[in-house]
DNA sequence: CTGAAAGCGCTTACAG
DNA sequence: CTGAAAGCGCTTACAG
């Protein structure tokens, strides 16, 4: 049914071989002989199949994307840019959103195994990956430390905690909160915890860490952020470590009659397209999403392309404060 | 280097065709030869090679979904949604944000015919899609119409324009502006206009439309919005085709010290998890993102296995307002 | 119950 | 400059 190369050498009058030469712009071919074997492809209206391709070469040219999932404004502009980069190289992306669920990310992980991809660029929590890491599978890690010999590109996780909570401490707030995910491990997002507790501590105040357990489920915020009023009602300052964090507390805050800023003040963390639209008054760090989609992606190439070890093992990239009214 | 089944075979001490009917689980196998097959395969952790298994099945089990950008929270959801049943049929997801524009979708769509995906799922505008429906490619839109074949899935845009039309009037506006996007086709979409002037009609009152070029590059909104206050300063009513326009305009409006609601009232459109987080004060008409996922995969499986024509051509799913505080 | 052979659609040495 | 042959890693009739 679809044409095959068989079909176009035929319709050509010449060998397989010479259409694959063609095809792939390899070898000597006469002017003559390719002219007539294009004019076959275009007539057959033929192009190659990259399964059959992929076998052979041992390259699939595809590149597994695990991330919790593009639901998330981070995650969404996170993998718009990704894929799009990788197209730009002629790389194709495939997705799985695993909810940071380890037996999701198990049986992902495995069928991008299976489906023979080049590459996998992980923005989730699980080590997991690490296991592979031995099978020569190139792997770049999104915040996430994986295992010592898997880059890692992050943005400058302390810094952004250090400005967001001197910020607040500077605007005169003395009981200020942070909002996180739940704990996970050594994450490079989990300096932006660790600014806060060192900037807290270097100003003599009282840290209190607050944990939501559903990160990416809005629904879930809501539980967690009642027991920061009913624990600490002298709570004054807020710092969310993402943005939709930010944007349930405000949102509650306001239900409970206090006014942002001038009752608690409030600093989020991600500072995506789409909250900034949606929220232009939050006062957020902003991550420089796109550039760390290139990071990655330049990476994760020379691990493909097996340029030697001229990639760095860790790539941080600049936050900015985007000054809202909020903090 | 990676185990092939001719390893596992030597080493179970059997032929490549046992270990592949243990593997396919397809016809008799003595439960003796099977043990020993496993265990050879665990011994050297073997998985198969889906390149190959796709090459002699002609069946990829890939899926691409083609889309504008999962930078948009609605994509971002819906994507998710798409990816996560998809995964749960054992379908793979390729994924393609083409921003709307025809030459990159173009170049996915050759790209996902050479890896030779089962289906596509198609929420661009593009028609160019329907010459390769003769190909017989399964294809499903979402909210486009591609062809007369292609089955589309959508929300019921015109009882949403409707809704959100007849409650900007009930609430008393009298100059209700329709901020779109730019001119397409006659996409499912499109009947959130054709209601509001339907409506707007009815009623006796003027429209007003004002279209957004860059509907996916939230930069591009405000010059549009601007020109709605300088040449039509008397709107007192907005309703919005995507939350997103709904937040720009809410924000300028705020610039420029009018009151929400009392000066101007705001219904958006989506109504997406992420925008009810970020905005939940906005009124808002809410699609039903995970089901209208859900019918576009089953639909497309059902077109993919072949089930005769006994899925529908076109899937409306009910719309509902939320009532939030801006209308 | 098990295996040898052919073939999925390509590409690449190797000859000529 | 061009082609016949072998092979990428699987699976499926067909025999036995």
């Amino acid at each position: 049914m679809k044409p095959k190369i068989e079909d176009v050498a035929k319709l050509a009058g010449v060998s397989r071989t010479t259409v694959s030469r063609v095809l792939n712009n390899r070898g000597y071919i006469s002017n003559e002989t390719r002219e007539k074997v294009q004019k076959a492809m275009e007539e057959l209206n033929y192009f190659p199949n990259d399964v059959a391709r992929s076998l052979f070469n041992k390259r699939s040219n595809l590149i597994g994307l695990i991330l919790p999932t593009t639901s998330n404004p981070f995650f969404g502009e996170l993998s718009f840019y990704l894929e799009n980069i990788c197209a730009s190289f002629g790389y194709k992306v495939l997705l799985c959103n695993s909810l940071n669920q380890i037996d999701k990310e198990e049986k992902y992980l495995e069928m991008l195994l299976r489906n023979q991809v080049d590459g996998i660029i992980v923005g989730t929590h699980n080590r997991g990956i690490l296991n592979y890491k031995k099978q020569g599978l190139a792997v770049v890690a999104i915040d996430r430390y994986l295992s010592e010999t898997i880059p890692v590109v992050c943005s400058d996780n302390y810094e952004g905690g250090k400005i967001a909570t001197k910020l607040l401490i500077s605007n005169g707030c003395n009981h200020i909160v942070l909002i996180d995910g739940i704990g996970e491990l050594e994450t490079p997002a989990r300096l932006r915890r660790k600014a806060y507790l060192n900037v807290m501590e270097k100003h003599g105040k009282i840290p209190k860490i607050y944990e939501i357990p559903g990160v990416f489920d809005p629904n879930s915020h809501l539980a967690i952020i009642r027991k920061v009023f009913s624990e600490y009602p002298e709570v004054d300052g807020v710092f969310a470590t993402n943005d939709l964090f930010a944007a349930s507390f405000i949102n509650e805050a306001k239900r409970r009659g206090k006014n942002v800023p001038s009752d608690i003040k409030v600093v989020g963390y991600d500072g995506t397209e789409t909250a900034q639209t949606l929220l232009p008054e939050l006062t957020t760090i902003k991550q420089p999403i796109e550039a760390i989609a290139k990071a990655a992606v330049e990476i994760l190439l020379k691990e493909i392309e097996g340029e030697f070890i001229d990639f760095p093992l860790e790539t941080k990239l600049p936050i900015k404060l985007i000054k809202g009214v909020t903090a």
